[in-house]
DNA sequence: CGCTCTCCATACGGTGGCGTACGTTCGGTT
DNA sequence: AACCGAACGTACGCCACCGTATGGAGAGCG
């Protein structure tokens, strides 16, 4: 019986490839990468490929940017979500998620230096959405609004400059694991406050 | 008498001159804009011009970030530290001055995740002298070696992230005077501790 | 007055990415 | 078996920037 053609050596591409592959360039070499011809190489295809799912290049880093906000931002959140525990703990899990990410930054800090309105706009979305999370586990883990808010400010800018400073600068940080861990619980307490346990 | 020609219309132009222009376009729109015949035009020359005073791109590109590290780091590093006082008021000089240049955040940010070599070398020492000079500050200000350079690292991160979301989100941050001034001493009181007055 | 050295313009060829036009292949209907 | 539409290839023109070659224009000095 012949197998079925799940198929070993190359099958044809769909619009999702396509994206799969934008992210990866989005995520390895910044938004400038996001563009149809490389891409096409990249992929052993040719523009003709990209044009036909793509309108034009801005319609491609559109639906890159998208599948980027759903999975670097919506999805980590629900995830940290679904597996509950205290505030703190959530808040705990959140910083190791994305703390473990950081070879992520190098995508994550020319987006958020990009010029191009399309991935403005979408880290704009990002991060409006990051901080409201982050102000609600603080709030949760009873700081006032107001208060919860700035908070969430400063620790997202805490945190996204550390992510900038380990792709430029990574030798000003920790790299042993147990500097790590205490690094980790200092950034907790410097948000929450003193460890209540 | 006629005018020594100090001169209305239009003089020739010297190095000086392209290093000025290209650290302007760095600062406003990153280091993409620091191309030959861009700035040959916004000069209102020709590439004959620029590729006379310097012999490519990567040459400009060099002598820009010479430029940038003197006046953004070296120059007002030696300013703060010119006009004397207890390293408690240098420091809140310091994040004073760097508070009100955030319009030059767009530069900076798009140099801090920037791919090109020089650029990121130049990035690199400038972090390094930065850092340093805070831990200067905090050590004379009476912590301990160590716990003034991670406090030094974590400062530094903090604000260039404060840096970026000024650029990015800037609604999230304060924008009152009064704010400002609040959001000022809250940063002081976070990496010197509780203030001592 | 002419020479030279600095500074600049013009013109050219090269590369990489964009976008379009159009022809071609392949997998699934009918 | 014939067909149709999704997926792809090829070839073209366009633009922005790179870099080179070469021929001036302009001041200053002999």
């Amino acid at each position: 019986m012949d197998m079925p053609d799940v198929s070993p050596v190359r099958r044809r591409l769909g619009r999702q490839d396509w994206i799969d592959a934008a992210l990866q360039a989005l995520t390895d070499r910044g938004p400038e990468a996001v563009a149809i011809e490389p891409l096409a190489s990249a992929l052993g295809a040719t523009k003709g490929s990209g044009y036909w799912h793509f309108a034009n290049r801005a319609a491609l880093v559109e639906a890159t940017m998208d599948e980027w906000l759903r999975l670097r931002t919506d999805e980590i959140i629900s995830r940290v979500e679904q597996d509950g525990g205290s505030a703190r703990d959530r808040l705990s899990r959140l910083l190791a998620v994305v703390s473990t990410g950081v070879e992520r930054a190098i995508g994550e800090s020319s987006i958020m230096s990009s010029v191009d309105p399309v991935v403005r706009q979408r880290m704009q979305v990002a991060v409006g959405r990051r901080i409201d999370y982050l102000t609600a586990l603080l709030e949760q883990s009873g700081l006032a609004r107001g208060a919860a808010r700035s908070r969430a400010v400063l620790a997202y800018a805490t945190f996204s400059g550390h992510a900038v400073l380990a792709v430029t600068v990574p030798e000003v940080l920790p790299n042993s694991p147990q500097a790590r861990r205490r690094a980790h619980r200092e950034m907790l307490e410097m948000v929450l406050g003193p460890t209540p346990v």
